[in-house]
Parts: C-alpha cells; structure tokens; sequence
DNA sequence: TAGATAGTTGACCTATACGTCAATAGGCGG
DNA sequence: CCGCCTATTGACGTATAGGTCAACTATCTA
C-alpha cells in the first residue's frame, strides 16, 4: 500500500500517471476517463496497450472536468477544447476560431448573468432567514419578492 | 392563426396560460413542461383535465429553465426550489433552510470562479487571435501559455 | 512458478431528460 | 351535428454519460 512503486526516481511532480493515478487524483473514475477518450476529448499515449498520461493530458482533462462543472455536454466541451489547439497558422481558420470563440465568450457571458441573479435570490433568501432567526421579524412569504 | 382567442378580455398581460402557449413562450416544448410536472418542478392548476398555468406558474418555470442553463439536474432543481417555498414559520425548518442555502451559495460561488477562468482563457484566445489576423505577429501555439 | 495486482477491451445495464406517436376526449365554429 | 383544433395520457424510443461485470493480458513479487 505504502511506497509509491520504484516509480519517483528523484522527486519532484511525476511526469506520467495511469488512469487510476489520474482517477484517484481528480476525483473522476477511471471508467469516465476512458469514456472521454473514447469520445475524443483526450489522447493519451500508450507503452503497450497502457494508457500513459502526461502533464499536458491531465491539463486537458482538467479542462474537460471544468467544462462538466458548467454544465457543458461532452460534446460541447470538445468544441471548447478545439479553441485551445486549433490551426492558428491559416488566416481563414484563423477567423473561424475567433467566431466561434466570441459565440463562446458570449454564451459564457449569459451564463455569468444567470449565476448573478441566482445568487442575489440566494442571498436575499439567506438574509431573510438570518433576519427571521435572529428573532424579530415576521416571517416573509416569499411571493411578496416574486413580483 | 390570428385573433388571440376571445381571450384578451381587455388587454394587460394574459392571467393564465396553456401548455403551448407557455412553451412557445418560453422556447421550450409542452413535453418538457409536462415532463417537469411529473417530476413535481411545477403544479399548475387544472379546468378539468387540461392545464392552467398562471402567472406565478410561469416564473417558477422560468426558474427551472434557469436552473437548466446553470446545468443543473431536475433534482437539483427541485431541491433550489424548495428553498424558495419552504416553511418559513418553524425555527428548525428555517435552520435547514439557511443551511441548504449556504451550500447552495457556495456551489454557485464556485461555479463562478470556474466560469471567470474559462472567460479570461477565452478573451486570451480571441486577443491572440485578433492580433495574428492584423497582420504582425507569429501564431503562438496555446502550450506556452498552458503552464 | 504461482498468485496477486493493475490494466485492457467488450458487452450489457442504468439514470436522466426528454421526443415521438397513438388513442382518446372536449370545446367551438360553421 | 360534425369536423377541426387543442389537449391529455400512455407507451415506447433515443441520446448522453457513464456504471458494472466478465474475460484476458502483462507485470511484479513472494
């Protein structure tokens, strides 16, 4: 159980890790991982048929587990992830990209406004309830705020 | 198609809504929002067998689909709603009120911080990109910036 | 050399969030 | 009164995002 295996040959942050590494690490199952790959979300390479990932792999598979905490579809969140490693050497994919960034952009920028809101409701929720704890204070039926 | 029904009895906002009124209204379809009924999200009214919706039906919709941009499930959904009508008239209920709300709080702060990062990377991508296609300036690959 | 351990693929299973379609019922307009 | 439009329920289908399990293989260790 001890010893992390003759693997850290000096110290420092481990170059590679195995899915379960990687799994344990950021709290995702190894399952989903391969899934990701299998869907095109990350590439790692392989010693034999082991999956080996490096830094810039558990990079974007932060990257994906981000874009889940947003609520993005798989999906979606590979087309965010081709913004990172897109073809910047051609002008007209060059122009793409900056399109479909500034959608991006745009879209995350509604979502901000939706959090905002979402959480000034909450917080004039928690407010109220402190207000009602505290003693004095009729309780507010929550309808008087609606309108 | 024209001639909103013998409804507009005067003029001013409409009291109640039908499914499809409510879903076009809204952009989403009568099957999500009966789909949302059975899951106990929403309890509009009934004129015998069919569905009256009216105004405070409406918002609490809006709600949910709220809710749904922010990615969140329908049971999650469910349970943020329930904060805003829960018992407000008993201390321990209002203790958990508070409670469920700060965590609710809190998961929204972080959702935020995630979404801030994810824009700042992006307003990178699109000033990079801007700047490439005004002529001066190597393409630089997004690895540089990764560290 | 024989397990135990960690990893692989493939097949099938599951929950969520609806879409689609069929059969049916009720209101209203000519 | 009849047909059309709207609405309802029920059943089944589908996409997404994995979970679970079986069968196998490679490797390390006692």
């Amino acid at each position: 159980m001890t010893g992390a295996a003759p693997s850290a040959r000096r110290d420092a942050p481990p170059e590679f890790f195995s899915v379960n590494q990687l799994a344990e690490d950021l709290g995702v199952t190894a399952r989903a991982i391969r899934f990701y790959e299998a869907k095109g979300l990350i590439a790692p390479r392989r010693a034999g048929t082991t999956r080996v990932f490096d830094r810039r792999d558990r990079a974007r598979l932060m990257l994906v587990l981000r874009g889940k905490r947003l609520g993005f579809s798989l999906a979606s969140i590979r087309e965010f992830l081709d913004l990172y490693d897109a073809d910047r050497s051609q002008g007209a994919q060059l122009r793409l990209l900056l399109e479909s960034t500034r959608g991006r952009i745009q879209e995350l920028e509604r979502q901000r406004v939706d959090l905002d809101q979402t959480l000034r409701e909450l917080r004039e929720v928690e407010r109220e309830a402190e207000r009602v704890l505290r003693g004095r204070g009729e309780p507010r039926s929550p309808a008087e705020a609606a309108d």
